[in-house]
Formats: structure tokens, C-alpha cells, sequence
DNA sequence: GATATATGGTACTAAGTTTGTACTGTATTG
DNA sequence: CAATACAGTACAAACTTAGTACCATATATC
């Protein structure tokens, strides 16, 4: 199953469509029509990724959002990362569980650290170029 | 973040302990007792992995589970397989979102499948003897 | 063959995460 | 200064998942 949120899912969705036409800028309620997300689910995504660095924003009348660097630059594993935090397969291997009490009697410790390092390169691989249309 | 489920995390614990002693028959409790967790989730955990013909199960007086293949047979994809559905890393790529409307304006169709293949391969190399201790 | 022990299956409850939404604030252009 | 578009935060609901309990079935030993 391994599955990253709806957030991340939604992201990659929105940027695909984004990348597809890089130059323009695009405001949210484009971004939902085009996408049939709903807008402000679109709004929280797109807030999100901007803080992330992922894509630059203007206010103010005829602003909106654009790709802060090229299709090619912008990686899977970037956009789970912003959204989603850290690619970690167990919760106990990504700082989310600091003080877990199993540790001591824990069969498999560390052992999953060269499994997300291997995971963690694939997403780092493809890129957005490689997931529009 | 890309999760697997608790359930399948335990799985991986479990099975490594019960790999540490390969030759034993191990029961509920004892598992239990080894690794820390509640018995009522282990015992449902081994249940699904007997289903998944992981482990071998003996009922009656000295019962217990044990592995039904060696260490190196068992991969990290195959439990989380048995244990979660199916490797992927959205849900509209294995058959959770069939009939999903978005599916005519979606931008990345088809996109995530080479990526959930890449994924796949890299719990396919790792067996149980990877991660017991 | 009866009893004790261990697994098999299923159904239910509860809790936690995540999602989706709303509201208020800030900036920019005409 | 008014209209539009992004920024931030907080909240409520829904869904998934985890955890538990209960009853059924099988087997070994006495």
C-alpha cells in the first residue's frame, strides 16, 4: 500500500498542470477549474507549496502562481518532502517517534534506513518533466 | 512521509524476531512478550500473515507459527503486500479509485505507474535476512 | 475420549489522522 | 480607494486504521 497523502497526490497534480504551461501565471480558481479540485483544497495546496520554494506567488489584481524553477528541476521526491514531510517509510525512522518505548526490544532497528535511502532516490529521479502530460 | 500501515510494520518486527530462531515454533504470547507488543495485535498480525502463507501455523498444544520459507524467501514486498494490498504509492493506481472522476481531466494519468514499479523493486530485493538483527 | 491449549475468523469500538472549509488579514493594481 | 488575489490560522467532520473481544475449530496429552 505505501501511500503518500492526498495532499502530496493532489500537488503533483496541480504542478503537472501547472508545468503545462509554465510561462503563464495561473491563479487559484484556474488551477481548481482546470484540475475539478475543489478550490479552497486547491488554495491550502498551493500555500503550501510556495512556502516550500516550489512555486512563486503574486498578489495583488492579474497575480497568481508560477513554477519557481524548470519542470526539470522539480522533483517527486521535493514536492512528498514540502507536503507531506520527510519520505519515511516508518513512523519511528523520521524523528516521529523520538522516544519510542520498543526501541530497546526493537527487531528491525535502523534496519529500514537503507530502504528509504533507496526509496528516497527513486522519487528523486523523476521529475515534473516526467510527470506532465 | 509515504507510509506503510502500522500493521505492516508490526508484521516486519514479528517476522524478524521469529527469524532470529527459525527453527522454534513460536506461539502468540511468546511473540508477544519478545517484541513488546499487545498479544490481541499480534495475534491478528500472524493470523494475516498465515493467510499470506508467510508463516506455517500448528494448532493444538505446543502449536505456534513459524516461517514457511527461509529468511532470504521473504521480501519486504511480499509482507507489506500480504499485510497492506498491493505496492502503490496513490490510490487511484491500484484499483482503490475505479470509477474516479477525475479521472478524464487528471494530469497525471498513468504517470505514477513507473514509479510505483521502481518502488516495488526496491522492497523486492529486501529479504528478512536484511532486516533480523 | 475428555480436557486443556493454541490457532482461526469475524465483528465492533474507539481513536487518531487527515481532509476539507471558513474566516480574517495583507498586498497590489487600476 | 475599491476590487481582486494571495497568506495564515483555526476548526469541524469524516474516514481510515488500530485495537479488542468473542466464539469456533483443531490437536496433543492424559
Amino acid at each position: 500500500m505505501i501511500r503518500i497523502s492526498k495532499m502530496a497526490d493532489y500537488a503533483v497534480v496541480i504542478l503537472a498542470t501547472m508545468a503545462e504551461d509554465s510561462e503563464t501565471l495561473m491563479t487559484t480558481s484556474a488551477l481548481a477549474e482546470r484540475t475539478r479540485l475543489a478550490e479552497p483544497t486547491v488554495s491550502k495546496v498551493l500555500k503550501i507549496l510556495t512556502r516550500g520554494d516550489i512555486i512563486a506567488s503574486t498578489r495583488g489584481i492579474n497575480g497568481g502562481y508560477s513554477l519557481s524553477r524548470g519542470v526539470s528541476d522539480i522533483t517527486l521526491e521535493e514536492i512528498i518532502r514540502v507536503v507531506d514531510g520527510p519520505v519515511s517509510v516508518t513512523a519511528c525512522t523520521d524523528g516521529a517517534e523520538p522516544d519510542c518505548s520498543l526501541a530497546q526490544s526493537c527487531a528491525v532497528r535502523g534496519r529500514w534506513d537503507g530502504v528509504n535511502t533507496a526509496i528516497r532516490g527513486v522519487l528523486e529521479t523523476v521529475t515534473l518533466n516526467d510527470m506532465k502530460g
